[in-house]
DNA sequence: CGAGACGTTGAACCTATTCAACACTGGTGG
DNA sequence: CCACCAGTGTTGAATAGGTTCAACGTCTCG
């Protein structure tokens, strides 16, 4: 097991198994999968699938842009998603990477509203998607599902706070294998040994986690690998040891 | 208009209006007023206030810690509260300054759970507090209060994001710039022609806010100072002109 | 009045950024 | 099919911004 002989082509998964454009009979299949709707009844389901529109995006499209009016509700069927937010210096931070089963947009806020941020199709996508209006209403008519999606927003409220406590008081080098940690978590696949990103991932793309620079990251993943903690490659970070990893990062 | 003559004593205000232990109907006018509950009719009102109960706390004292078992939402009748975490080479991060109608604690997660951060009584405050279930309750039986609470979190979300990536991408000097213009928006309060931040608060504080040093903090507010921007004493911080602090603190 | 907390300022140090040069990979077009 | 080129990654050296340490001044409260 020499980690000085990294793959040749990205192990990333870039297999899409569902057409652009999926029967409803599909969606509501995909629909019950996801954890998000979990709990509600093949009925409520059934209602929620008729009120959704679905959209296809190939990797590096758009979906919306910070500035955007925003009247829907998105939610990740299938696929990966970068949400991010520019800063005026024109770098970008990226403030969440979603997959199956999570949603963004715009909720359930009153009147006219703009996009606070950037969403970007990583890989292929199958997003569905609500009129913020209509998810409202569902909301009211299931206090299940709304208390449900008050969960996962403080569940992200605690993590962004939580990121916060890191970009202040932690140097770089364990911010970084935080971010890593966060998306083996994610998007993590057993690969033998190895917990694999399963995302394409650059340089960049961990250096806008981890509010530091390409360069930086580079250098740490290099210290990393030859402390035999992680392998990476070009667009792809899989991690040897994760609880090696957690040590290091919560030392001190 | 000599900056170079602070005043003696903070002018702060310090007093507190209510005694430690408020009668019902009292609570009930409390509650009424409360920006949080907004909406919702007089019987809707008693209801609730009598699923309340109300805790005095001193400057200084803490409401509760991080890793206490969390049982209670929390919601800020009067006073100011500290929300922090720790990290873990001693160092704090202020993650929020609350004042009346902002809740707090556990919102609605189910079983057992902790509290990710600590509360903390900046000035003497009376707090009403309502059991996590129950508070579930009471957001079933109101699909609008379930919605406003949702969108509060979605607004601290999108605070947390912003936080994030200001600490990322600003300076120092623009993320203190940054915490004084989100204070005094909140806790902001006219005297003749300067904005005041109504709480006490000392480098130390501002410095958990931006994530910096408090001599960091200490620089800044000097030069601000001289510039014009801003007055500041012991425990103060004070705003001579909000257009051109926020000027400041988009440039660039 | 004295003690301790808070605030200011200076100087040395250090981490991470910036700038730059170069290497590798993968895809495209001749 | 190969050569080229753009995107990506690596590494080095100089730089700058902020932290840290330290000393001192000032305010508040008991």
């Amino acid at each position: 097991m020499t980690e000085t002989k990294p793959r040749r082509r990205t192990p990333v998964t870039l297999t899409f198994t569902e057409p652009a454009n999926c029967s409803l009979d599909l969606r509501l299949r995909i629909l019950s999968r996801l954890p998000f709707f979990k709990g509600l009844s093949e009925q409520d389901l059934h209602d929620i699938n008729q009120r959704c529109i679905e959209l296809g995006f190939e990797p590096g499209q758009y979906i919306y842009h910070e500035g955007d009016p925003a009247e829907h509700l998105y939610v990740v069927a299938e696929g990966k998603v970068r949400l991010l937010r520019h800063t005026f210096g024109g770098r970008d931070v990226l403030l969440d990477m979603l997959t199956t089963g999570d949603f963004f947009g715009n909720l359930a806020s009153q009147g006219t509203a703009t996009h606070t941020d950037t969403a970007h199709a990583l890989t292929q996508a199958c997003i569905l998607s609500i009129n913020t209006q209509t998810f409202s209403q569902i909301l009211d008519e299931h206090p299940k599902l709304a208390r449900k999606t008050l969960e996962i927003m403080a569940g992200r409220l605690n993590d962004a706070n939580q990121r916060l406590l890191q970009l202040s008081a932690l140097p770089a080098e364990q911010r970084i294998t935080s971010a890593l940690l966060k998306l083996a978590t994610k998007l993590g696949k057993r690969k033998g040994a190895l917990t694999l990103i399963d995302a394409p991932l650059s340089r960049s793309d961990l250096a806008e986690m981890a509010g530091t620079t390409p360069e930086t990251v580079s250098r740490t993943l290099s210290q990393l690998s030859a402390a035999g903690l992680i392998e990476s490659g070009r667009q792809w970070v899989a991690i040897e040891d994760l609880k090696a990893l957690e040590d290091f990062t919560n030392a001190q």
